[in-house]
DNA sequence: GTCCAGGAGCCAT
DNA sequence: ATGGCTCATGGA
């Protein structure tokens, strides 16, 4: 790794990834992961049940890290910041509208999640706003996860839940962090890991028809919500999880607003959108829901 | 009050 | 195959 470390002050410890074209906001806070929020000029999570706190600078990203010490590779994988985004960006389609949403928001990435971590979220997802994922996912934190060890002068961070810790809490507490119908099939599926008879870090050895058929398996889950955690956390980059956002956007932007049914536009954007179709629908998908610049410098 | 949210499953045509 | 309804809950 070419990163720099830097003096530590305190047991906090801190480096410099060197990433170009990095938009942090926009990919830490764009609906792909809920647990990051933003505090003393950093956004603030954990990764592999360690804090880190991310912020951008002039040369690339400034992490720091509270001290049960997380490893950098770690860090590295989640945030994906050795992915050649130049490059993928260059096997997009020269198509206007998708080439636009790239100009507005060069630098957005995926990230490379834990599969469990997003599988839950995206269970949470099913018709909600953002802002009630990111609450429900926090109150999941708050009430089954563990203390993390935490900086000084920042919120208290709990670890997201084990499978073993949701399956016990039983689906009646579940349903009292506000989720509604969604905790009986987090229930099912936290059961599913804890006894495993499903293992979600397998999925990423298989190819991506197999790996989407055994997530649809599992109650709750179908094509929009497999996608999404294929995308996210199963290293498979052609996922393009169609919700209602990417729905209308491609029907007003490539369908002429006509009423095209799902499974239509899922093949047109497979055929379409090519090797890093995922990763296009993400460009999409923030461009559709705010198509203002972000004008933070690269 | 009303509409809608990063859906899925079930049932009636 | 396709369309409509329901599932909870809260933000806009």
């Amino acid at each position: 790794m070419t990163d720099l470390p830097l003096p530590s002050q305190t047991g906090i410890r801190k480096r410099l990834f060197r990433a170009t074209h990095y938009a942090l906001e926009a990919t830490l806070n764009s609906g792909q992961a809920f647990g990051w929020n933003y505090s003393q000029d950093a956004w603030c999570g954990a990764i592999d049940n360690h804090w880190v706190g991310l912020r951008r600078s002039s040369a690339g990203l400034l992490v720091q890290v509270a001290h049960p010490h997380v490893a950098w590779a770690r860090i590295a994988d989640y945030l994906q910041t050795d992915f050649d985004l130049p490059a993928a960006l260059r096997t997009f389609p020269a198509d206007p509208f998708l080439q636009s949403a790239v100009r507005h928001y060069r630098g957005l990435r995926v990230l490379r999640q834990d599969p469990w971590i997003c599988l839950a979220s995206f269970l949470l997802s099913a018709t909600k706003q953002i802002v009630q994922i990111r609450q429900v996912y926090q109150e999941l934190c708050n009430r089954f996860g563990l203390p993390v060890a935490t900086p000084p002068g920042h919120p208290q961070l709990f670890s997201f839940p084990t499978p073993q810790s949701l399956a016990a809490a039983g689906e009646a507490e579940l349903r009292s962090c506000r989720m509604g119908f969604r905790a009986r099939y987090l229930h099912a599926a936290a059961q599913r890991l804890a006894d495993g008879s499903l293992d979600l870090l397998h999925l990423r050895r298989l190819p991506l028809q197999e790996a989407r058929r055994q997530l649809m398996a599992l109650p709750g889950v179908g094509r929009k919500i497999a996608d999404c955690v294929l995308l996210f956390s199963c290293d498979q980059p052609r996922a393009f999880p169609i919700d209602v956002w990417i729905a209308r956007t491609l029907r007003a932007h490539y369908f002429n607003d006509r009423s095209i049914p799902l499974p239509q536009l899922q093949v047109f954007a497979e055929q379409h959108f090519g090797p890093h179709a995922g990763l296009a629908q993400q460009y999409l998908f923030h461009y559709a829901r705010k198509p203002e610049p972000l004008m933070q410098p690269l």
